[in-house]
DNA sequence: AATAAAATATGCAGGTAAGTAAAACACTTG
DNA sequence: CAAGTGTTTTACTTACCTGCATATTTTATT
């Protein structure tokens, strides 16, 4: 139950992007700003390309560039560019069946959870995450807490 | 961010439990009707023992047995007990400190994420989820929606 | 035009942790 | 002592993460 590093970086990379919305960012200036390992980083960025989020440029003077406003990239839409549809939990074996069909007792509440999980992250933009650090709404308890 | 099979397990054979409270469960049957990799289902075990939630009997009449009553049980304790501290995401190095530290953006977020889990997780118990599931409360879109 | 250089894109291999399976072990009852 | 049951160890498989090497595309230079 937590946040694959894939996400974090996919989240990181965007979030120092929004901060010059208009910008065009290179790979090795991502990397090194945010410390995330370069090879894994290309591989997370394609698939940010492919969902239409950034833009890629190859050759000489190439990078990326945001291809919405912050404010108009949902965390939601990152999330599932990385992970794919929100799910708490995969109940279903190999025929998409689950075997507990009607005696799950654990349903109900990882419906919840997803529920609110959604609503913060369609909630929240790439822009209000910039805006909060710019802010110095982070880094609370930081080191103590994680 | 999914829930592990692990606790996935480990709320099925404790819900499984729930449901007579008093009574003495081998580890065969809850594998069999759970449909838990018995192997993998005695490690679960293991641990709720570790944690005091359930006690274990070895020998003939063997088997586990709930140590409190499922509405003292929270769902927030059984993850603890499968997972550890309950935490979103693992911002740190190896050296215990966070590289962006007064420069993270997503932060904020998954501390609101955190806090939700945290409130819907100690709220629930074993005897909330087994309500659930003999109402009905359960199964809503079970193949569908996951 | 041709070539070199710079950047992203892609494929392959290794490490680690979760999940699974099998076997050997240890305890308890009759 | 024998049988039944949980405990522990070992090994295998898979997915995530990382690093290295190579390919592909575009710009700049001559």
């Amino acid at each position: 139950m937590q946040v694959s590093k894939t996400l974090d970086y996919a989240v990181r990379s965007l979030t120092f992007m929004g901060v010059s919305p208009e910008s065009k960012f290179g790979m090795k200036e991502i990397s090194e700003s945010q410390h995330i390992p370069i090879n894994y980083l290309a591989k997370i960025m394609r698939r940010l390309v492919n969902r239409g989020i950034i833009r890629s440029m190859v050759g000489p003077e190439g990078g990326y560039i945001l291809r919405k406003m912050p404010s108009e990239v949902s965390l939601r839409e990152v999330y599932e560019a990385i992970e794919g549809e929100i799910r708490i939990i995969d109940c279903m074996d190999k025929e998409n069946v689950c075997a507990l069909y009607g005696n799950c007792a654990q349903l109900p509440v990882w419906d919840r959870l997803k529920v609110s999980m959604i609503k913060l992250l369609e909630g929240t933009t790439l822009d209000d995450m910039v805006s909060d650090m710019i802010n110095g709404n982070n880094n609370s308890e930081r080191v103590v807490s994680n």
